[in-house]
DNA sequence: AAACGCTGTTCCGCCTGACGGAACACGGGG
DNA sequence: CCCCGTGTTCCGTCAGGCGGAACAGCGTTT
């Protein structure tokens, strides 16, 4: 296990993750490093590209390679390529916003989103996540996933008291949600959210389309043709994932 | 420079851009690397969860961590921040794709776009960089860029004959462009694109809003919409943005 | 069936190169 | 003018990365 290397991808996702310019013997503090080691590490990846220094301040942020590098990749998903079409699709036939997520780990990750023209509150953007339980896609994910009781029992945990959570109810309503082959839920008061698992091969769900928007536009007539819009692309995405 | 570290970003790298599951021998061999050491960096990297290895083929595939690591330093772009509304209201008033494009060395960075959801041919995707002058944002920046000269011609030396690319009329093109306020141009047959510099406190661009379409959709009345627009856009978020 | 070539993986001795403490240069404040 | 903070550099020590070689497993070839 190289030291060195796990230092640098410390470094680096800590100069990411602020969101103003850090101070190098800060990083040294935070990551209990020695300062001549951050110092070392940060030319290296300086040299590389990944980070560069302010002018002014000597301070370090990130530069847009490690965005570049991880975008060549997200291209490159299997998923995404596949689902891209039928998210443009999705969002013309229902004039609100589509998002694409996958299951990462206990959470959800937004993989692929096409926002509404019509206004909408602030939402989760491409590359967040946010604990499966709690996303429509990640309920729909969940609800074909062998470990889901293992998942909702570890977010349950993570969550504590955050809200009110009840495991026992939630793994019961993934039955009734596999059985009906959707999810409808609002998020938060107003906000209503559809989603639909995308099969794969193994039975597992290989990700989730989302159709939401504000409950004064999404009314009963305008869930239903959504849920059907949904349910039959991720039909057709299934096929076509199916033979990767 | 820890040899160490940059091995690890070459091998991400390698791994990233391959369009499929890289087998280690190949890694090693392309790179020039030791085997074991490609292994051993390999496995920090699976143990950092930057790369997985396929269950059936051990083959070595990127995971979307890079992708989310650099997703946070790009939603903390200063410009990007400050363009995203004017993204979206450019799209709704042009009904255009709408990109936001940065000079990154030579080249031109596209850190965000909303595509049109009418039909559009194949368009570079955001997080991909082609040589600033041959797109109509890097000639909105490069109006605007004392180093443009510089630049201009490093780039037609790496173009080389690959088209008929004149330096010095383009850099003439570039002082009626900077007088102008704005760039048209036509990238290919039957695609217009109008591009205008974000201008920065310092003088130089900080970035360029572009909106392009299909000729047949864009005539001359709808030109001139979409570049009223966009000097507009471009007026307000030169404000905003030279107050960083 | 046995030898081969390929894969990913592991082992281990050598020695380089990362480590980290300390000293440095610069800069603003008290 | 000194002190505390910053980023930077130096250098002796020694751990840890390096890479050659050997391993185990699998398919194909002979």
């Amino acid at each position: 296990m190289d030291t060195s290397v796990a230092r640098a991808f410390s470094i680096l996702e800590a100069v990411a993750r602020a969101p103003a310019p850090v101070r190098l013997s800060d990083l040294a503090h935070d990551l209990a490093l020695q300062k001549s080691t951050v110092h070392r590490i940060l030319k290296t990846l300086s040299a590389l590209g990944y980070v560069d220094q302010e002018a002014v301040t000597d301070r370090y942020r990130p530069t847009l390679k490690a965005w570049e590098v991880g975008m060549v990749a997200v291209r490159n998903h299997p998923v995404r390529r596949a689902a891209a079409p039928f998210l443009t699709d999705l969002q013309t036939a229902t004039g609100e916003t589509v998002s694409l997520t996958v299951l990462s780990g206990d959470d959800v990750l937004y993989l692929d989103k096409i926002v509404s023209p019509r206004p909408m509150k602030f939402s989760t953007q491409p590359g967040s996540r946010i604990p499966a339980p709690l996303a429509a896609g990640g309920q729909a994910i969940l609800a074909h996933e062998p470990e889901a009781a293992a998942i909702v029992r570890r977010v349950a945990a993570r969550l504590l008291n955050r809200r009110d959570f009840d495991s026992d109810a939630f793994l019961r309503q993934l039955l009734v949600i596999r059985e009906r082959g959707y999810t409808l839920s609002r998020p938060e008061p107003d906000v209503v959210a559809v989603a639909a698992p995308i099969m794969g091969r193994d039975g597992r769900a290989a990700g989730a389309l989302t159709v939401s928007g504000p409950a004064s536009r999404l009314g009963e007539t305008e869930q239903q043709a959504a849920i059907e819009a949904l349910l039959l692309a991720c039909a057709r995405l299934a096929e076509t994932v199916g033979q990767i």
